[in-house]
DNA sequence: GACAGATAGTTTGATATCAAACAATATACC
DNA sequence: GGTATATTGTTTGATATCAAACTATCTGTC
């Protein structure tokens, strides 16, 4: 495997991306959690209550992964489960007032890996990277 | 999200490819190997017999990780260990005739994983993509 | 209204992965 | 030569993850 390939380059920048977010939980004094449940934390904190299913398309994970992920962050106190009173097969997945807490320091996390990934490129480059990655996306 | 878009796109991109990668061995009928076995065993078709420390800086993983990756591999008859002569701790990993045999068609999913990422871009994309993406990954 | 098929989540079993502790061996320094 | 330190790899325990089977509920059609 040569070492410019590019999928090669992704996974890798993938790799460090995910232990620089697992650092910075750390770092912020949220212990234990994945860099998947500071997903799920960030995808309420956008759109609010959520169903389960919603949350496995915006994390883009296995529907029994999600139920785990959001188990653990229900036993930690950050988020809390509701039925759905119409459809009794729908849980709705809402924050805590401890996971609402994170907020600041979840947009912080989240300000510090942008800042370190696009550290040495312009805003210009970033559009061109931007464009190529959503091309390979959409085609693979 | 906007602003995370890149990195969203990277790791978008990174499970797609393991994913293909996993299929594409699972058609050539090479049953039960996930992504890093793969790179493991694409490791020794190009290094030829390597010690388990170089494996772990190859495909960047944890030791205790490619022991085990290493293991199945071993079990599966792909690969085999010797112990080191001169220095009892190493230990030096090898393809089998079984493992050697699948060089044709490691190098035909690498083919098949460049051509699906690289349908949509053309050479110089792919160039200026390369260089932005070795400038992040050397960055972070 | 009953029944077939679709949908939402969970459970179960397996695996890749990591970190920390460990064992065995080699090297350096006195 | 003997002891402290470094290295190589394994073991152990924990977790994220997936796929497949399962449960419960809903919806559409006869």
């Amino acid at each position: 495997m040569n070492k410019d390939h590019i999928i090669f380059l992704i996974g890798r920048i993938n790799y460090k991306a995910n232990r620089l977010l697992q650092e910075e939980l750390e770092k912020h004094g949220i212990r234990g959690l994945a860099p998947s449940h500071g997903e799920i934390l960030g995808s309420l904190l956008l759109h609010g209550e959520v169903q389960m299913t919603k949350l496995t398309e915006y994390i883009d994970k296995d529907k029994s992964t999600i139920t785990a992920l959001v188990n653990k962050l229900v036993r930690l106190g950050y988020v809390k489960k509701r039925k759905d009173t119409s459809d009794n097969r729908v849980t709705w997945i809402g924050l805590t007032d401890r996971g609402a807490a994170l907020k600041p320091d979840i947009m912080e996390i989240s300000r510090t890996l942008r800042k370190r990934a696009y550290e040495n490129i312009s805003d210009r480059e970033k559009d061109t990277l931007a464009a190529l990655l959503m091309k390979i996306n959409s085609g693979m």
